[in-house]
DNA sequence: ACATTAATTGTGT
DNA sequence: ACACAATTAATGT
């Protein structure tokens, strides 16, 4: 675990705070479609990614799903940051996108390094920072952009997170995040699909170019 | 290898 | 949005 610690965080943290984070996390594994946290639920552990991919969506009161944003690794949750200070119950759902390895951190100690360590203290702010920002990209794009625009830029997203030009799942799962019908989205895909930009199959997708 | 079935995707109204 | 058609993948024989 050290090792990967290292490499994904070895920039940002301190010696001394790399070592504890060793010593006091923990490292979980969840798998494709496992919920980290749900809706209702209070924080006791933060997750730190390492590898794999997580996204966050928040849900109304229907039960339709909305997809928020995607985490991946050198990553973190900025609501459970919140949350868990506060002891507040959580607004969001958590899900595994892939399968993903985390290293959890109990809230005391990622109290107690906000004031111990100002690197750990940077490296809240900045997440918390540039979380804030996708959150405002993804409220832009809904409230500005229409729905063939919103998949694009779900293509794209989902494309930068994988790090790679296949994306698994259903046109349903898509639909699901961007709550919307399945048609809708089989129908902006064949369109991409004639302008050369994917190319479709069952269950997976080949992104050309975007 | 073939037939059957289930799930996903495509299309017209 | 709905219904149905077409296609594909998975499974059993």
């Amino acid at each position: 675990m050290f090792k990967e610690l290292t490499e994904l965080y070895g920039h940002i943290f301190e010696e001394e705070l790399l070592e504890e984070i060793n010593r006091i996390g923990v490292i979980r594994e969840f798998t494709d479609g496992e919920k980290l946290m749900d809706i209702g639920q209070y924080i006791k552990s933060m997750p730190l990614l390492v590898s794999g991919v997580i996204k966050v969506l928040r849900e109304d009161k229907g039960g339709n799903e909305l997809l928020l944003y995607f985490l991946h690794d050198g990553d973190t949750c900025a609501m459970t940051m919140v949350c868990c200070v506060g002891q507040i119950k959580s607004e969001v759902r958590v899900v595994a996108e892939t399968d993903t390895k985390v290293i959890m951190i109990p809230v005391a100690k990622m109290e107690e390094w906000l004031t111990a360590y100002q690197s750990w203290r940077n490296f809240v702010l900045n997440t918390y920072h540039t979380r804030l920002n996708e959150l405002l990209d993804t409220v832009d794009s809904i409230a500005f952009l229409k729905m063939d625009e919103r998949l694009l830029k779900y293509l794209k997203d989902k494309i930068k997170v994988t790090n790679s030009k296949v994306i698994y799942g259903t046109h349903q799962e898509i639909a699901y995040d961007l709550n919307t019908s399945r048609v809708v989205v089989s129908r902006l895909l064949k369109k991409l699909e004639n302008m050369e930009k994917v190319k479709l199959h069952r269950n997976y997708i080949k992104v050309i170019s975007l």
